[in-house]
DNA sequence: ACGATGCATAAGGCAATACTTATTCATAGG
DNA sequence: CCTATGAATAAGTATTGCCTTATGCATCGT
């Protein structure tokens, strides 16, 4: 059961967590370090972002030694979608769409490392 | 030119802006005395959200005599949505086979409405 | 075991911002 | 005019929240 839209826009609307995780995003499974590395503030800056990002369920860690991956969440982002399917009438359509598309990958990202979803027939999505 | 997906994040981050602006979109049209008689803070901080919607670019004014109109501007939630396609995009593009519908929602994203912003006395307070 | 590395947590400083009360501006109506 | 009303602004306070340095904890390599 997803977070209300609330913890979602307060965690997003920080720019410098916003590009946190865009950068996960974009590079699909990147380490703590890594991001580090390519943010412009410290390292314990960039901890406590991705705290704010797994407690607002934006992201999953995967712990490999020392190092923690970290991988966007792409069904977290539902509460945001909602919210503008519910206040946004002029692009319910659309956002009906995009809805499908972001559980659909959920289920697909779910499917490699928790196998508590059993994956359907053959139209999802697959790494 | 929508504004920036930032300005739109942060100022719907904030959960009492936030009810104002579901309250207009919800009425449809209604005016700051309304809202603020619905709001659980003051008259003055009403003022000041509505003043933050309006330079987001989420709500326009209508002058009837003493009382304003607030209506909401839908296609000032686009920043938003672009947002969120643009990442809906990168995930189609690492899970191969989805049907996606990034076309769609850029057609006719682009407002055909012009928000004026009319300020008076000093600068704006813009961080 | 030891130091080094990767990352998280603690504590404090400080800037941004949300709320308040008091006031001002603008319009309506006697 | 004069007063009342709707709404915006001013100014001050308090809170929120981001970033910093310092430290702790776990894991790897030697």
């Amino acid at each position: 059961m997803p977070l209300d839209v609330d913890t979602v826009m307060r965690t997003l609307a920080d720019p410098t967590r916003r590009a946190v995780f865009e950068q996960i995003v974009t590079a699909g499974e990147i380490t703590a370090g890594a991001l580090t590395r390519g943010a412009k503030v410290s390292q314990p800056a960039v901890s406590q972002h991705l705290r704010a990002l797994r407690l607002a369920a934006l992201v999953i860690e995967r712990r490999e030694g020392r190092n923690i991956h970290y991988r966007a969440r792409p069904q977290g982002l539902a509460p945001l979608v909602d919210w503008l399917g519910i206040y946004g009438a002029f692009w319910r359509e659309r956002f009906a769409n995009l809805k499908v598309l972001l559980k659909e990958i959920d289920n697909g990202s779910r499917g490699r490392d928790n196998p508590k979803r059993r994956r359907r027939g053959g139209a999802a999505a697959r790494a």
